[in-house]
DNA sequence: ACTATAAAGGACAGCTTTATCTTTTATAGT
DNA sequence: ACTATAAAAGATAAAGCTGTCCTTTATAGT
């Protein structure tokens, strides 16, 4: 099992991608997006609709429409897109699976986890969409495989 | 989406439970097990047959027979049953899933989950199955919801 | 108004995960 | 040998995730 679920993965990905190539106000096409991210087209569409429903990102219809990331956008927090896809288990659940595990009535794995949880809820509390905007327009970082 | 599978879940508090149950050398039947750890008792026998398979827990047909845990395997560490049931992904794949992800070529989320991802490693892997033993015994931790 | 464009929405299909039930195999005790 | 027990193995089913395709809606440009 990886970290994040598939549709997950698509999410951020394409979201650091519109993130840095519509900070100046263009728009982007879902099969451009698709491309560069490299994602099934039809399926992205899907996830892409459903982030815009959360206003998590922006769309327009029509010609010269697309999807783009608004300013205000820019500054959330990865947290925000991991939880409107994948939910708060990552950040809250019990690695064991066990509703009622707490302080007071802990799994084996309780205090090992609790830290685990909060690194990972701090590193994507603290990095926003727009954070790798300079390193992905220099090429530093990748959001597909090479080919 | 939860850390583990449901498949590891299950399958690492049934381990929990057959380590401080048998470490006398005593068995104990599906049907005890899937109770006191709170799953369903025929999908738990497939997820134990498995391990089974994998050397990572004995089991006994026939009257008196069970499944058990041997000394050897008391000491085997945590990342083996994680490994068997979900694979390294969770310790060696990229956040974002990205097969070619690395030093060289790296996603943007690539040095903030090495981090994260040696942790939980470190964790599995200094953690063995009896490792809980005496806390399990003594009921200073939980393997089931309380009803 | 008409046309072309592009996202939104709906329906559906395949695969994997999760789960159940039944039959088979091994073995302890008599 | 026979019986009872308990895991192993096989077949099947429900639900969720991943992915595709087709129709509808909105809008820019003419």
């Amino acid at each position: 099992m990886a970290i994040f679920s598939k549709t997950c993965e698509y999410a951020l990905r394409a979201v650091f991608y519109l993130a840095y190539t519509t900070v100046k106000g263009k728009k982007v096409g879902i099969k451009e997006i698709a491309e560069k991210i490299d994602s099934p087209e039809s399926f992205l569409a899907k996830i892409l609709q459903d982030l815009g429903r959360k206003g998590l990102i922006s769309s327009a219809k029509g010609p010269h429409g697309g999807f783009y990331i608004e300013e205000s956008e820019l500054s959330r927090p990865l947290s925000d897109i991991v939880e409107a896809v994948d939910g708060h288990s990552l950040f809250t659940g019990c690695a064991l699976g066990l509703k009622q595990c707490s302080e007071i009535n802990p799994c084996p794995l309780h205090n090992e986890f609790k830290e685990i949880r909060s690194r990972i809820r701090q590193l994507l509390d603290s990095s926003t969409i727009g954070n790798f905007n300079e390193e992905l327009t220099t090429g530093l970082l990748s959001l597909r495989q090479i080919v």
